[in-house]
DNA sequence: TTGCCACTAGAATGATCGTTCTAGCCGGTG
DNA sequence: CACCGGCTAGAACGATCATTCTAGTGGCAA
């Protein structure tokens, strides 16, 4: 899914995942649009999840933050540049062309900001500030994956991650 | 090219420009990919100097942030969410696929950058911090673009503005 | 006028796309 | 044993892809 919605084709997918044409089918009727649908929502919820274990390991939300985007580019270095955000290629591809799945990543980047959200609340940001920092630390973040991925240069995504750090900590202190 | 690199199609192409396939393969004898390059460096170019425009225009660069973001805004919302960055999509895309576009997407990139830099620069930030700025705000502004239109939603957009606002207020004030 | 070259025009080609279809395997039940 | 449904397996199909090729047009130069 790395290579997108239209650079993925069924025939590739049915040899790497070892499943024949036919049973892809059976289990997902709706065709590649359907199988896209199920894997958005798998990699997505995985992906929210490895978030959440980086926060959890932190001591607080500043930290959680770093360790973030530290993550990230050390991610982006060590699969050359490949293994990044696994919605947003899929997300602008169909965005104005397959409403379906438009509505798939946009449920699942709005599950990652009320994540987002209901962290920096817990860490001490008021509720209604926490909203607005979420928001910012996933756009942040997007926008460090697409400036790295075609840079092939994961310090500008450690260049943001200061940049989000500096945002937490005078959120946290207000 | 709002469709994407794969999703538009050489036939689609020709029709829509009113130029048969045979005068394109004579004007980029190196097929899609020089296309696909050249149109890249186009649209780049002119979308630059459409944020440059907006900069002249306004009267610091506090302004001239604000007034890029609720301009994007805007042109989301016109467009039904369709017209966004004319780079991002084909940039993820091809990131991991095709080197000669992935190098043109990173060199269009990196002119922003270095525009957005002399212009906080000429507006009073200081050159190291000038280049951190506009590293964040392109990045802001993609990950705008990228959840505005998965949501269709040009708040999101407008929010980030606010928080980018801020941080070019900060960046000037010290 | 004649010749030449830039360019137009789109049919032909082979590869690949998503989808459908046919056939058969395999394990459990009657 | 016979049977049947879940699943495997991939060939077949029509559409579309990027690219190449053949013809022909139109204007400028000799």
């Amino acid at each position: 899914m790395q290579q997108g919605y239209l650079g993925s084709g069924l025939k590739h997918i049915s040899q790497i995942s070892q499943a024949p044409i036919g049973s892809l089918y059976h289990f997902f009727p709706g065709g590649k649009t359907e199988l896209a649908a199920e894997t958005l929502k798998a990699s997505g919820g995985a992906y929210q999840e490895l978030v959440e274990a980086v926060f959890d390991a932190a001591p607080d939300i500043v930290s959680g933050t770093r360790d973030c985007f530290q993550a990230a580019a050390e991610t982006l270095r060590r699969s050359d540049y490949a293994d990044a955000c696994p919605i947003a290629t899929v997300a602008l591809e169909v965005a104005s062309s397959d409403e379906t799945l438009r509505e798939v990543t946009a449920e699942i980047f709005e599950s990652w900001t009320e994540s987002a959200t209901s962290r920096f609340t817990a860490g001490g940001v008021e509720p209604a500030r926490a909203r607005e920092l979420a928001t910012v630390f996933l756009a942040t973040l997007e926008g460090g994956f697409l400036l790295s991925r075609a840079a092939k240069d994961a310090t500008t995504m450690e260049l943001l991650g200061h940049s989000m750090v500096e945002l937490v900590e005078t959120a946290v202190r207000r």
